[in-house]
DNA sequence: ACCTGAACACCGTTCAAGT
DNA sequence: ACCTGAACACCGTTCAAGT
């Protein structure tokens, strides 16, 4: 009882790319996937039916699920765009380290799938590099730079892994909320001052208090 | 074919607790299963293997997987055990935080689960509270307040997520040594004067220098 | 060469039934 | 009251086959 197909060409639905399924396509709708629809959504199954492919024609372009995280990883990497450089270590440093934060802060799923998933990509390594000749023109002795560009780096992955889930203010979470205030003085006081939570570019702020450590 | 059971009990295998199946075993198996095979090879199934149980035996006790993670950070909060109380600031939040580190470092499942869940346990609070009133006592304002308990939470996250994947040195992951030294100059110069990598404990020594940057 | 349907070995969770 | 087998709606991935 189901209606009969009237065309005589293939009832296939009709796909959004020319030619045949390649990579940049795969990657290209992996992408707007996650950003409409968060990581979790991102099946291959779901990444097939995007492309109005069979779940397995991906395989023949990707080896797994993994090498298709890391091809994004690597489009996300490619969109950190640091200014060009500036002759300050602090200022370059500063730029530097927020054009990856803003990278990753526009994709944030991105972050997680760094931390979770031991997988990075290689593009970084330009701006990595810069930072590290900035600590070093800053005066500081190779141990130190190492050190300095560790806590710059944990900050900033801390500080969007939790962004992300709490998006815009910490201490709203129903966790402090629920708490006895009488139980917890100190921590009570400070939020009850506190009316309108931190300020939603603290990111910068802090970076400057971790400079001021590490610097001279 | 297949040989008898030549016992007139019920041939189920036995069970390592006695009574009946109850919350407190669940997440006693649930911990072991996490701290030996890893997070992702503790599913509802192999829990339930473990305990010697059918897989639907445990929603009886356990809403959901979701539940359970949340009762297993209780414990990790549990462990959480700083010091006595310490007078001087400065002292009293090296002594948390390092106690909050420690713990999430002897189960780094648990960091994870914290940030890429929104999962946190309320028994974290009295440390937080801790840090929060010593910070004021500091000297600091409550906007401060806040600012430098992020910045010290989000180094704590960040340095724990990355040490859990990175385990011994950051600096012998394949992609930097992969990299062509010519082209990153300042970063590889740096590498190549740090044989040994960073110190072990670099936790501690990055800590101070966000007190450094944080306190007068 | 490129794509695909069926199948395999898994998940978390619901349901209705057993004791 | 407590536990369970079968089933549902999913996964990633392999295989052998289609055009």
């Amino acid at each position: 009882m189901t209606i009969p197909d009237p065309s005589p060409t293939p009832r296939r639905r009709q796909r959004r790319y020319e030619g045949p399924l390649n990579r940049a396509i795969i990657v290209d709708t992996a992408m707007v996937i996650v950003r409409e629809e968060g990581l979790d959504a991102l099946t291959m199954r779901r990444l097939a039916a995007g492309l109005r492919v069979a779940p397995m024609s991906v395989y023949r372009h990707i080896d797994d699920r993994q090498t298709l995280l890391l091809a994004m990883l690597d489009r996300v990497a490619d969109g950190v765009r640091p200014p060009p450089i500036a002759a300050d270590p602090r200022a370059e440093i500063t730029a530097v380290i927020t054009a990856i934060h803003d990278a990753l802060h526009d994709d944030p799923w991105a972050i997680g799938l760094l931390v979770a998933n031991k997988l990075a990509s290689p593009k970084i390594l330009p701006a990595v590099n810069r930072i590290y000749t900035a600590l070093t023109n800053s005066g500081l002795a190779p141990r130190d730079v190492s050190m300095a560009y560790m806590l710059i780096w944990h900050y900033t992955v801390g500080e969007l892994l939790d962004r992300h889930h709490t998006p815009v203010d910490p201490f709203s979470r129903s966790m402090v909320r629920a708490a006895d205030p009488a139980e917890y003085p100190g921590l009570m006081t400070v939020v009850a001052q506190l009316p309108e939570g931190p300020p939603s570019d603290y990111f910068a702020e802090n970076l400057q208090r971790i400079l001021d450590g590490v610097m001279r």
